[in-house]
DNA sequence: TCAAAAGTGTTGAACATACACCCATGA
DNA sequence: TCATGGGTGTATGTTCAACACTTTTGA
């Protein structure tokens, strides 16, 4: 989408008029949605293994009724992007987001594939702001589910819920590997983890993102390195072999981290 | 603005009627607006070294009139997101855009200074999606300027265009970051040049954006090693020293890429 | 003492940086 | 021939994947 633009060039009208920020909606069917793809670990009921879950809301209106989309409502005139998507969060997790980022606006005319064919004005046009949140494993527990929403693995989406409503398919299909490459170069593994933690349990965080195993002593110097993480000086105990020291994650400086990108 | 949450959790109300993909702001001020920031390299002023430009326009009524702003618009209801930022690069630059890329809405209640102030029924409640656009360095030459527009050094821009409309400093500042990191993990530079060109060209274009000097003869290995570039056969002629081999850029496949992020 | 997972050390390959040096052209 | 930037080669240091090996607990 972003390289190669069509070579469509009319001739260039002068901007005189050019003025930005002002867009009524009013008179047109033009709407605007915040949804959010909430995603938490839990053992995968097949394998066993640790897999990315994430609730599904199902319709229970037109367009697209019956079917599942991601959890999400309209936008309040006095309400900002970030608190509209975390008060779906709450409404279908019961839970208070650990790690909120927003993802990607999705805009385009004919996005919702129902409404390329039908008539415009039953259907109007949504603009969807779209965020990623992460929930926290030892919270997960605690999450409450709501009428019409359940919990699918994230890699069975296809198969058990069928094609989702709008193009919910996309969007979901883009925060995953969102999610999978921004782990490579940043600490948001950590945001799925209690205050305290083994590195053994932030290596299985890493492992159930990326889908493979990772050498446990080549991550031990990886993280140590980059310094995402401090030893709290206490070990955890009742196991079953030699007690692993816990750590914490180091308090990141807030650096105005809209967000950073990455696909490749 | 990601992290750690309001640990505000009322009661979660069960999402029974959890309902995405419906707002309509026909009855509320809640207004959808496109804008771009246009990145074009030219010689500094000053120090004749190639340097980030951009182009602003001066704002022509109120909120913030007289004020340089970002260029952009209304969404018009059957206009896509792109559609609309590629219209206002036309529209400010005469050009049809090369690369050009989400990079984030902004939605914040209070984020026109003005607003916060001001009674909320004067001053609507605007959300922009923000693009960001890249410009040929052959034809910039070629751009043409439109009344109340005007091009600065990037760097430059808060000293020679004050304080900008909204809150468009933040927004720029932003889009200068999101492009310097991309630029090192991404051949997003390509797309200021030319078809074919020599690698020195390249090299320059990175030095202007990360604004240091790089290492010709390790710049040559790194670019050719990553496979962005491809030999041409040809070579560049009348140069008062051994004639440059000229390149152009792979056809990258159009794997699907939305965006990615990257700030740190 | 054994199994299991924590944690340390070592090695070799891949890559990056710095910089010496040769090449081809116009003037 | 010389000045200039294009282009190649090489030495040194750093990072990283693989894996052998030691440590500490519960059973």
């Amino acid at each position: 989408m972003p390289e190669v633009p069509s070579a469509a060039a009319t001739s260039p009208r002068p901007a005189s008029a050019a003025h930005p920020e002002a867009a009524t909606c009013a008179a047109s069917s033009l709407e605007l949605a915040v949804s959010t793809v909430v995603f938490s670990l839990r053992p995968h009921p097949d394998t066993g293994e640790l897999t990315l879950w994430l609730p599904l809301v199902r319709r229970i209106r037109e367009p697209f009724h019956g079917l599942w989309a991601l959890p999400g409502g309209p936008l309040e005139p006095e309400q900002d992007l970030v608190s509209s998507a975390r008060a779906t969060l709450h409404q279908t997790t019961g839970l208070a987001p650990r790690h909120l980022e927003q993802l990607y606006a999705f805009g385009d005319v004919d996005r919702s594939p129902a409404r390329a064919e039908s008539d415009t004005t039953t259907t109007p046009r949504v603009v969807s702001i779209v965020y990623w949140a992460l929930v926290r494993q030892d919270e997960d527990a605690a999450a409450v589910v709501g009428e019409n929403v359940e919990w699918f693995p994230a890699d069975d989406i296809a198969e058990e819920a069928g094609p989702l409503a709008f193009d919910h398919d996309v969007i979901l299909d883009y925060a995953l590997r969102r999610l999978r490459a921004k782990v490579t170069y940043s600490p948001i593994a950590h945001a799925f983890l209690p205050e305290r933690f083994p590195l053994a349990d932030l290596r299985r965080v890493y492992e159930a993102i990326l889908g493979r195993a990772l050498d446990p002593s080549n991550f031990r110097r990886q993280i140590l390195a980059q310094g995402t993480v401090e030893d709290t000086g206490e070990r955890m105990t009742g196991t079953a072999h030699r007690p692993p020291k816990l750590y914490r994650s180091t308090p990141r400086r807030s650096r105005y981290t809209l967000t950073i990108e990455e696909t490749s």
